[in-house]
DNA sequence: TAAGATTGTGGGTAGTTGTGGGTAATTTCC
DNA sequence: GGAAATTACCCACAACTACCCACAATCTTA
């Protein structure tokens, strides 16, 4: 049983193996639409772990990256940290998809990994760093909490 | 697996031989489409890079200069900059293009070499230069910046 | 509970890609 | 017009990547 397309929930503990592949958890897989052609674009995420959207997703991103004017340098700026680290890829046979050393550089990772469902995109992470933003994130301010609830019912 | 045609991210360090050719990373020369009749016109970027566009892209530019008036000063200025410095190059058969001295000097490329997706365009850096880049834009507008992201990054 | 299907993980191989250099054709300059 | 320099085209090799197959563990179903 799969949520709506292109939505993707739950936690996973996986491996990263020596060629710098990781397994997409087949529930991701199977929530993935067709037009995506199965492919995912990984990417750094905000915080110290890797982005994968699926490509359809991404494609949104994109165009609105087309239509940021070079003239100025904020945008050039901008539309470089975005597209420099990231790039396609296809899952294989088995459901993999090869992660850039770049990437597995820049997320720490190690062979053992964390797969993180994030609604709209995933998250893959070194399980040390995930536990410290974790902690560092209980201290999070309470007012952020109430402005967070004036748009979001739970 | 390539994404939208001429549409380039990602980044690859390659190297400039000694003819002053580098390589067009292969993921790039794939999404290239066929009337671009594997061209690219290369020119001086806004920061000190060189940037490579498909040729129908630069024709597009092309046509938008024509449209500025000779009167005002800085439109003769910024035409007179922007078409001095570039040229057409058409990738040989192991996917090389070869970069004009001029180039070459203006952008302070020696053997290694960082070349930048940039969507519709593509970035070939000193690497030592765009870490200094890197390091200057941390300080342009942390709202502009934010501000951006917020509206583009889902 | 047992058989079958699915899922995650590891590794081998053939084809592709990046890089260096050689030779012929073209251009430049005296 | 001819020599020198430059450019364009071709070939070769090493490194890497994508694709394929195999197997074990887990889950599903009868």
């Amino acid at each position: 049983m799969t949520l709506t397309n292109n939505t993707f929930t739950g936690e996973y503990a996986y491996s990263l193996d020596s060629k710098g592949r990781v397994n997409i958890p087949a529930k991701f897989r199977q929530s993935l639409s067709d037009d995506n052609e199965c492919t995912f674009v990984i990417a750094r995420g905000m915080d110290s772990c890797v982005w994968v959207y699926p490509l359809i997703q991404w494609k949104d991103i994109e165009s609105n990256l087309r239509n940021l004017s070079s003239l100025s340098k904020i945008n050039r700026t901008f539309v470089r940290n975005t597209a420099r680290y990231a790039s396609p890829s296809t899952y294989d046979k088995q459901g993999r998809i090869t992660l850039t050393p770049s990437l597995i550089d820049y997320a720490g990772l190690d062979k053992d990994v964390l797969i993180v469902g994030m609604v709209n995109k995933i998250e893959i992470w070194n399980p040390t760093r995930l536990d410290e933003t974790d902690k560092q994130n209980l201290e999070i301010d309470p007012a952020a909490y109430d402005e967070l609830a004036k748009n979001i019912i739970i």
